[in-house]
RNA sequence: GCCACCCUAGCUCAAUUCGGAAGAGCAACGCAUUCGUAAUGCGUAGGUUAUCGGUUCGAGUCCGAUGGGUGGCUCCA
């Protein structure tokens, strides 16, 4: 046994690499299969949860149940709400169908056997028809023929595509648990009857399970409406109002970092800033076409001298008024303008969450207005210029979603087809992996969704590009052209944090709190041993200070141990600890918020610091 | 808006299954302590149990309404 066979380096290497292709191919290959497997265990745990909750309620109708990203989960009509108890006994009797070891057994049916079988499940029988009539499945996707199948493990028959597990003995059964019950409309449509829906998941064993339910518990950690209170950055409050949100001083500081240095990037990328009022009279919004299609999303007007004025929900219309305000001619072209604009939405109470989903949000809005022939450049050095915003707040993973032209739209299609085009391109460019949203656009424009990964790997749609065939053609928008005629200008809608509150919230979550050093509230706590070293504490802290560096001193008379404590949970990046030995040796003793310690001179840790601050990283 | 659940001190949570004297930790404040890299000790104060109504001899607990929140659904920056 012997020789491994590489007669020589150069085959050696050579076989390195082959076997290098191959284990790419292998992971890939695995990937699909392990992919193939779990939705088979997802789909068929929920084929037995089904099953368990039907021997609960003999009465219950059930609707659909598939396989999701991270598990399952089942709609059904039941008698009563479902209690966590009921969840655990459901669970419970799931183990004992997989250790039953039933088989899966897939039967094609006839349509009339099928109505027959189902003729006490409502729901079945409104997949089956539309299985036959329109020849789509049971997630109403189109199928090429309709064939009527079947499932049945135990007692349990169920309308199903398939594929499952061949029997239940191949479902781990510690690899799984129940999670939430939540209410869910029959086809997601809000005018049809409210379903239970209960949530599992499930992974091939109990390890996955576990680094599973842990990501949650991290998820959970990591809440920005909790770290919003523990690190005191911002409220909302009862007595305010739901969605409305109180920037508190920590908050407020960061946000104040992020738009001086979203300003002065907007400044040197050549956009110009405006300001507009919050309010504005109805003319506007009936031109605008808001009052049509955006109704539901506006707060009812304010009467002012017999005028309907309402609470502006969006910044175009202004900044429209402004291009409007006198003639432009195809020199002035492009016009960027850009404001920190502050709108308010109608959103239903449910929906509001924290940051995330608010009711009066700043966005960082800006509309460009340009020529043809310079539309595809704008469109480039948009995306470019988001690319770098996102890039600088430490977000690194990208993905876009393209929206085309749907059936109903306004605005010629040949306009449509070159802004398509450009953002295309300009994906391409930027190298950014995108879907193509066939049909998916607004009525009055194609668009760019940029959408980030955060650190926990969770996507949020931050950024987006939108075309606007429409509102120049409803305001009259034109410029003089080089040959004298008037021309209509593109319009182009852009915000690439989004809103200011739900950026910062997908910044809170994905740092966890702990913020690189250009945005930390505090960026240096200066800790002082005993209150002999006050004195030195207060010196060095306005020494700091003079460096533009933001640092407070805790000269509390608690031990250097609480002290420490407390900067380490407000996640202060740079806790400088002052006793007799630093006040002797002139060197500072800094820890980090990591918790590994250096030792240096004042001079050189504000360099350090600096160079830290100039970089935007994390220490 | 819809379904379910929740609301007790500033915060996090207790309060025997079935109704029987509202409690702890942290934070705050006071006093003592002056300390070497994640919590010093003792003490003080803090509540109309979200609000309103009902059942009951008696309600944090049961019922109803309202407000707010949480997880979803729908919608979305």
């Amino acid at each position: 046994m012997e020789s491994r066979g590489y007669s020589s380096p150069h085959d050696w290497a050579r076989s390195f690499l082959l076997a290098k292709e191959e284990s790419k191919i292998m992971a890939k290959m695995n990937e699909k299969e392990r992919e193939e497997k779990l939705y088979r265990i997802r789909h068929s745990l929920a084929h037995i949860m089904a099953e368990a909750v039907l021997e609960m309620f003999p009465e219950g109708k059930v609707a659909i149940g598939p396989p999701i990203d991270t598990g399952f989960y089942y709609d059904f009509d039941l008698p009563r709400p479902l209690t966590p108890e009921d969840l655990e006994k459901i669970e419970k009797r799931m183990r004992q169908i997989i250790a039953g070891r039933y088989k899966f057994e897939r039967r094609e049916i006839s349509e009339e056997d099928a109505k027959e079988l189902f003729k006490d499940q409502p729901y079945k029988l409104e997949l089956i028809h539309d299985i036959i009539e329109r020849g789509t499945d049971e997630y109403g996707e189109v199928t090429e023929k309709p064939v009527l199948s079947t499932y049945q493990q135990d007692t349990f028959v169920d309308l199903c595509r398939g594929p499952h597990v061949e029997h239940t003995g191949q479902i781990p059964a510690d690899a799984f648990k129940l999670l939430t019950t939540a209410g869910a409309y029959w086809r997601g449509d809000e005018h049809r009857p409210m379903l239970q829906r209960i949530y599992g998941t499930a992974w091939l064993n109990k390890k996955e399970l576990k680094a599973h339910l842990q990501w949650l518990e991290d998820v959970k950690k990591r809440d920005h409406r909790r770290l919003g209170k523990e690190l005191d950055l911002f409220s909302t409050n009862q007595q305010l109002g739901g969605g409305l949100v109180l920037w508190h001083p920590n908050g407020g500081h960061i946000r104040k970092v992020m738009e001086d240095f979203c300003r002065e990037e907007h400044d040197k990328a050549g956009y110009e800033f405006v300001y507009t009022p919050h309010i504005g009279r109805a003319w506007l919004w009936e031109t605008s076409g808001h009052l049509d299609f955006y109704k539901e999303n506006m707060y009812t007007p304010i009467d002012i001298d017999g005028q309907d004025y309402y609470i502006k929900p969006m910044n175009c219309p202004f900044h429209i008024l402004i291009y409007k305000s006198r003639r432009r001619s195809y020199r002035e072209l492009p016009m960027r303008y850009a404001e920190w604009g502050t709108v308010y939405r109608y959103e239903r109470g449910g929906v509001l969450h924290g940051l995330m989903r608010v009711r009066g949000f700043t966005q960082d809005d800006a509309h460009i207005f340009c020529r043809p022939d310079q539309m595809p450049d704008e469109i480039d050095k948009v995306l470019q210029f988001s690319l770098f915003i996102l890039r600088s707040f430490g977000f690194q993973e990208f993905e876009a979603y393209l929206s085309t032209r749907p059936e109903k739209a306004v605005g010629e299609e040949s306009k449509w087809r070159d802004a398509e085009a450009a953002l295309e391109a300009a994906l391409r460019r930027a190298k950014v992996p995108y879907k193509i949203d066939e049909g998916g656009g607004a009525f009055y424009g194609p668009k760019i969704d940029l959408k980030i990964k955060d650190a926990l790997k969770r996507s949020w749609q931050l950024s987006t590009i939108q075309f606007d065939f429409n509102l120049p053609e409803r305001f009259d928008m034109s410029y003089i052209g080089e040959d004298g005629q008037e021309h209509r200008p593109y319009m182009i809608h852009r915000a690439l944090l989004g809103s200011m509150e739900r950026f910062f919230g997908v910044l809170i979550e994905h740092y966890g709190g702990a913020f690189p050093v250009w945005l930390a509230p505090q960026q240096v706590k200066v800790i002082p041993i005993a209150d002999r070293h006050n004195d030195a504490a207060w010196a060095l802290a306005s020494k700091l200070k003079e460096a533009r560096l933001r640092v407070e001193v805790d000269d509390r008379s608690d031990r250097m141990n609480a002290k420490i404590r407390d900067a380490q949970m407000q996640k202060v990046p740079y806790m400088v600890v002052l006793g007799d030995k630093e006040i002797e040796s002139d060197t500072l003793s800094v820890r980090l918020r990591d918790g590994s310690q250096k030792k240096l001179s004042t001079d050189a840790f504000i360099a350090y610091v600096q160079d830290v601050i100039a970089n935007k990283a994390l220490l």
